[in-house]
DNA sequence: CGATTTTGACCCGCGC
DNA sequence: GCGCGGGTCAAAATCG
């Protein structure tokens, strides 16, 4: 049951930044801090990533959990852009047009970053100079105290890669959704702060459903979780929430659902789109201020 | 037999 | 210009 609902509501000042009333907040963002080691990265502290994660320890009570979703601008700088240009370049010759057409194309055509329109046009001129339009799509990172690396959520995944990271000891994995027509991607790494934290970060949006529910009695929870994440997908297609990785634990961020705030129940924890890339990206409120 | 995972190599952009 | 790091590909291996 979800229990745990804390208030979430939009930042005053705009549609840029969404965050959870309550005091925990800025404990939350400590934690953030404190896990992430004050912001790996050897010096691309530039990242506009803003994001807060409570993760507390296992037993410090699920209502010590409160996400901070603020919206990010889709080319910040940092490796990024770069990578998402020479993936352009890849996914561009291997991916049936067809298939990365039709999904890639429905979300970038309706992402034009307001914000940060220098970067954008950056990026953006990087990847047409070689005739190739490509759009980064939203992500979403996830932060999750488990045991296993791969959660399940409700999608098929194949692995196509692994790398080891530099500000981390465990490798990365990356995934990328079974349907030949979802871009759908996802990629793992545990903390190197917590091993047992799982860092998921989702990029993209499925053109599909399900391919089965988790076994159990969590399908309605999971169920309502995935159509949320679909509603949320299409009213709000930058901050795109997927679909939670614990099948008890749907947690999706929707600031405009105020009903159906983010149950964090387990240790789930949803974070605002990562721009950059998992740990050695994240960049705290703090950093960011400076 | 088909699907998935593993793993090394390659490509690309960025920072120095 | 060079080196580094991240992301992806693709062939081989493994599994159901």
């Amino acid at each position: 049951m979800e229990e745990e609902r804390p208030a979430l509501e939009p930042d005053a000042s705009g549609e840029s930044s969404w965050a959870f009333s309550g005091d925990g907040a800025a404990a939350a963002i400590a934690s953030l801090e404190d896990l992430c080691g004050g912001g790996g990265g050897d010096g691309d502290g530039e990242g506009e990533i803003g994001w807060g994660l409570p993760l507390g320890h296992p037993g410090v009570g699920e209502e010590g959990v409160f996400p901070r979703l603020l919206e990010v601008p889709e080319s910040s700088s940092g490796s990024a852009p770069a990578v998402a240009a020479a993936k352009a370049a890849r996914e561009e010759r291997s991916d049936p047009p067809a298939a990365s057409g039709d999904a890639a194309s429905s979300v970038s055509s309706e992402e034009p970053p307001p914000e940060s329109d220098e970067k954008a046009a950056d990026t953006a001129n990087k990847t047409c100079k070689k005739g190739i339009k490509r759009t980064r799509q939203p992500r979403f990172a996830f932060m999750t105290k488990s045991e296993i690396d791969h959660l399940e959520d409700g999608y098929r995944w194949r692995k196509y890669g692994q790398k080891a990271v530099k500000n981390s000891p465990f490798p990365r994995s990356y995934y990328r959704c079974t349907n030949s027509k979802c871009t759908v991607k996802k990629r793992v790494e545990r903390s190197s702060e917590d091993p047992s934290i799982v860092i998921t970060t989702y990029e993209g949006q499925h053109c599909h459903h399900t391919v089965s529910y988790p076994r159990g009695g969590s399908h309605l929870h999971t169920a309502a979780a995935l159509a949320a994440a679909q509603q949320l997908a299409l009213s709000a297609p930058q901050l795109y929430a997927p679909p939670s990785p614990f099948t008890q634990s749907p947690s999706l961020i929707h600031p405009q659902q105020e009903q159906r705030p983010p149950s964090l129940l387990d240790r789930t924890l949803a974070l605002p789109a990562v721009d950059e890339g998992l740990l050695g990206d994240i960049v705290s409120p703090a950093t960011r201020n400076r």
